[in-house]
DNA sequence: AAAGTGATCTGCT
DNA sequence: GCAGATCACTTTA
């Protein structure tokens, strides 16, 4: 089943810390490779961990477009990661897609990522994702409606602080599925302020 | 715990 | 323009 292409523009037109857990369970597909994704991380304009905090630059252009394209980064000089932009045109909002569970194309996944990663591994963590469906700094921009699919859903959905990040590093914007094997290990940034204790 | 790697951003000239 | 810091990570210890 899916949706008009107009209806799933206006699901990722919407706020991304509403859009990010309502994609748990959902389908993604791209270049052979279906993923469902069980962990994701919101990042919006006034939110000082995103890259678009700082207002509109080159590399931040398509975060700042129309909703339901697909945003790559390169970063750590070797990974790229990908997001999908929310919020309405104009606002620098987006969804990190942080792990998935690769549901079709696994030879296509593992050719790309490596012949002997298991399975868990093969988009388990958001460079491993991106490199996994063969994204990189080409499929910036790239309209993903109609690559995302509403899948069976997520039985239960977990939120917590975001991995890996300095600032705003207790804001719970990280959503996964409970209990999921498909889901990255939590790392706090080594350089991030102690958590606070609440 | 830290290296590896290079684009990007900031804050100077 | 240019130097220095930073970085939404992965891998190997």
């Amino acid at each position: 089943m899916r949706v008009s292409a107009a209806l799933q523009r206006a699901f990722f037109a919407r706020d991304s810390v509403k859009v990010a857990p309502e994609l748990l369970g959902c389908m993604v597909t791209a270049n052979g490779v279906t993923v469902r994704l069980t962990e994701v991380e919101a990042y919006r304009e006034d939110d000082p961990a995103s890259h678009s905090f700082r207002g509109e630059t080159a590399r931040t252009a398509v975060m700042f477009g129309p909703p339901g394209f697909l945003y790559v980064y390169f970063t750590y000089g070797m990974h790229f990661c990908a997001n999908l932009v929310c919020g309405p045109d104009g606002s620098g909002a987006a969804v990190l897609l942080r792990a998935g569970e690769v549901v079709a194309g696994v030879e296509a996944a593992r050719e790309r990522r490596g012949a002997k990663v298991p399975d868990r591994d093969l988009a388990r963590g958001p460079a491993r994702l991106a490199q996994a469906m063969g994204w990189d700094r080409e499929d910036d921009g790239r309209d993903m409606v109609g690559a995302v699919m509403q899948g069976t859903g997520a039985a239960a959905v977990a939120a917590g602080p975001r991995t890996g990040i300095t600032k705003a590093a207790d804001t719970n914007w990280r959503f996964w599925i409970p209990g999921d094997r498909f889901v990255s290990p939590y790392k706090r940034h080594p350089k991030a302020p102690p958590a606070s204790a609440d």
